[in-house]
DNA sequence: CCTCCGCCTACAATCGTTTGCACCCTACCA
DNA sequence: TGGTAGGGTGCAAACGATTGTAGGCGGAGG
C-alpha cells in the first residue's frame, strides 16, 4: 500500500499543512517554524520513513543533485581513480555522479555532454582531453570544471597534473644517470596532456643543458601501446642514436619495450625507458618501469571541490581560472640505468 | 532568455494545446492526433530545439530512465567492462547508468542501494558479490538483475561466468600437462565467485580422477595480491608437496608469484600457477600468466538486456531465474608447464 | 431535420515539492 | 481598550510534463 510515503502523508500524520512540513524538514527554513512543531514533523517523517522525491524537488528547485562526468573511456585505468575521488567528495553532499564516455571522439563528446545537460545535471566535470573541442557553449548553462586537461583560455577551473614538473623529474633522473642523448615519444599533440608533457620535455632538456635533436622527438598517434610501438619503430629507423626514451605515458613505454626487445636491445642496459602515470601492474612488467605517479584520485576530489565551490557560490565567478597543478612523483624502478659505458 | 524551451512554448508556436503537443511528440500516442498537426508540432519542436524535461516527465510517469549499478570498486579492472557493456545497451534506449560502489562492505552496500532507490532508479544491476547479503527486500520495488554473482534462491535473474567450466579448463590444462598434485587457493567463500570456483575445482579434480588433499585447499581472505601472498605462505608451510597452483583469480596468482620467487622457486619450472580473469597487463607480468578470460563486457550487456526485459515486461515475472552462464576461455601463457619430472 | 458517431482537440487534474503571500492569533504598547 | 507587530501556519501557485475526459465539428443515416 503506502509503499511510498509522501510529504502529504507526513503532514497529515503530524497534523500540519504540507507546506509547514516542508519547511520543518528543510534545515534552511526550519527556523521559521515553531520549534516543537518542527521536531514533531521530523519525528513523524522519521517514523514513516519519509524520503523526499528527488524528481519533484528537482522540478521545483531546478536542481538535480547530480553532476555529469565525461571521461574518454572507463576501461583506461586512469579514470576510475578520478571518478572515485570526485564521487567520494560529491557523494558526501548528496550528489550523484553520472558518468559518460566519449571514446575520445569530439562528436561523441558533444553528444554525451548534451545528453548530460538534458538530464539537467547541476554541473559538469570534464576529463576528456581533446584540446580542439570548443567548450564555451554551455558556459552559462552549468558550472563546469576540467580535470586532467586544460584549455588555452582558462575559461574553466582546471585541475591538472603538473606535467612540466613530472617530466622534469624524469629528465633530471636520466641526466643524473649520465644520459645526454634522450629521446621523447610524445603523446598526441591534440590532447592537452600530450602537449604539456612535450613542452615539459623541451623545457627540462634545456634546463639540464642538453641538446634536442629533432629526430629524437616523435609523436605517437595515441596514448596506447600499439601507437607507442609504431612511434618507437619510427624513432629507431631514424638512425639517430640515443640512450634513453622518455615515453609520453606508460603504455607508450610498453610499446617501446616491445620493439626494443624485438631488436635485441635490453632495457635498461642498452636503452633506458620511462613512462608516465604509474599504472597498476606497471611495477610488475619486465622490467618494472620507472615512471611518474600522478595523484589522480586527489585530482578527482579536487575537481569535485572546485565544482562545489561554483555550485554554492554565485556561479558567475571569475572569467579566468589559472589551472591548479598537482605535484607528481617520480617512481624509480628498473627500466632506467646509466647509459652503456 | 528562452534558454530552455518547454512544451508550452512548442504548443504555443504550433498553435495547439500543450496536451496535443505532448501527444504529437510521443510516438505512443501520436496516432491519436491528426497527421499534419503532428508533423507541424514535431517540426516546431525540432526547430525550437525542444527537449523534454526528464524530471517533469519522470514525476508524472514515475520513471526516471535511470538504472543503478552497484559494484564493489571501480578501480578493480573487472568492473569497468561490465559497466561499459551495460551502459552501451542501456544508453541506446535512453537510459543512464548511475554507478555506486560499496567497497565490498555489506553495510555500505545496503546504504548505496537505498540511495539509488531514493533516486528512483527504474532498475538495479548488482555486481557486488557478497553472498550473505539478503536481497529480497526491494523485490517488489524495482526490477533487479545480478551480474557476476548469484544467490542460492535464484530470486533474481543473474548473469555469471561459468566458473565451473572455467576452472575445468584450467584443471584440464594442468592435468594434460601431467600435473597430479594440484592445489587451489580459493577466493573468499563469502563471495559467490569464490565459492563457485572452489566448487568447480573440486568437481574438475574429480572429473580428472585426481585426489584432493585438504592441505592443498586454502582460502585467501580477499581477491587481492596480499591475501594471495598470505594464503600461499600458508600453503607452502603445510609442507604438502604440489606442482601447480590454481589461484582464485589473477591477483591471488600474483601473490603466489611473489612468495614462490621469495623461496627461490621458479614459475613454471618448479610450480605452475594459473589465474582467473585475464586482467589487462597480466600478459606482461613475469612470467605471462596462464589464466581464464571472462567476457565481462558481454556480461554487462547481457545483464542490461535482462533488465530491459523486466522493465518492459510485467515486472512480476517468474519467481525463479536459473543463472545465465557465459562461457569463459582458457588463455595459455607461460606460467604453466609440465611438472618437473 | 435531427441524431448519433467518430475524429481531434482542449480542459484540467495530477505527480510531490517548494515558496511567496495572506492570514490569524497573541502579546505588547500606547 | 484598541491598534499593531510579528511569529507561526495555511493557501495556492508554481515547476513541466502526461493523461482521463469532455466537447466541438463534420458527416452519415434515419
Amino acid at each position: 500500500m503506502s509503499d511510498v510515503v509522501t510529504l502529504k502523508d507526513v503532514a497529515a500524520e503530524a497534523g500540519v499543512h504540507v507546506s509547514t512540513a516542508s519547511r520543518a524538514l528543510n534545515p534552511e527554513t526550519r527556523s521559521v517554524v515553531n520549534e516543537e512543531t518542527a521536531v514533531r514533523v521530523i519525528e513523524v517523517a522519521e517514523r514513516l520513513g519519509y524520503r523526499p522525491h528527488p524528481l519533484a524537488r528537482g522540478l521545483r528547485t531546478n536542481r538535480t543533485l547530480t553532476v555529469g562526468m565525461v571521461v574518454p573511456d572507463l576501461m583506461n585505468p586512469l579514470f576510475p581513480p578520478i571518478y572515485a575521488g570526485a564521487d567520494s567528495v560529491l557523494g558526501d553532499l548528496g550528489y550523484s555522479v553520472l558518468v559518460a564516455t566519449d571514446d575520445d571522439e569530439p562528436d561523441k563528446s558533444r553528444s554525451v555532454i548534451m545528453a548530460l545537460l538534458e538530464r539537467r545535471v547541476d554541473g559538469l566535470i570534464l576529463a576528456n582531453a581533446h584540446r580542439g573541442f570548443a567548450l564555451p557553449t554551455w558556459r552559462e548553462i552549468v558550472p563546469t570544471v576540467l580535470v586532467n586537461r586544460s584549455t588555452e583560455s582558462n575559461a574553466f577551473p582546471a585541475i591538472v597534473g603538473d606535467h612540466h614538473a613530472g617530466i622534469g623529474l624524469v629528465v633530471q633522473h636520466l641526466a643524473d644517470l649520465g644520459h645526454t642523448a634522450i629521446s621523447h615519444i610524445a603523446g598526441p599533440q591534440g590532447l592537452s596532456t600530450g602537449l604539456a608533457r612535450r613542452d615539459g620535455f623541451l623545457g627540462a632538456m634545456e634546463d639540464n643543458g642538453l641538446n634536442i635533436h629533432s629526430e629524437l622527438l616523435v609523436e605517437a598517434g595515441a596514448f596506447r601501446t600499439e601507437a607507442g610501438r609504431a612511434a618507437c619503430e619510427q624513432l629507431i629507423s631514424s638512425e639517430s642514436s640515443f640512450t634513453a626514451i622518455v615515453a609520453g605515458n606508460d603504455l607508450i613505454g610498453l610499446g617501446c619495450y616491445d620493439v626494443l626487445a624485438g631488436r635485441g636491445l635490453s632495457v635498461p642496459d642498452d636503452v633506458s625507458v620511462t613512462g608516465y602515470n604509474d599504472l597498476a601492474f606497471i611495477d610488475r612488467v619486465d622490467p618494472p618501469m620507472t615512471t611518474v605517479s600522478v595523484p589522480y584520485r586527489e585530482m578527482g576530489a579536487m575537481a569535485a571541490r572546485q565544482l562545489l565551490g561554483l555550485l554554492g557560490g554565485d556561479g558567475g565567478g571569475a572569467s579566468s581560472y589559472p589551472p591548479i597543478e598537482l605535484a607528481p612523483e617520480l617512481v624509480v624502478r628498473e627500466s632506467t640505468a646509466p647509459p652503456a659505458r
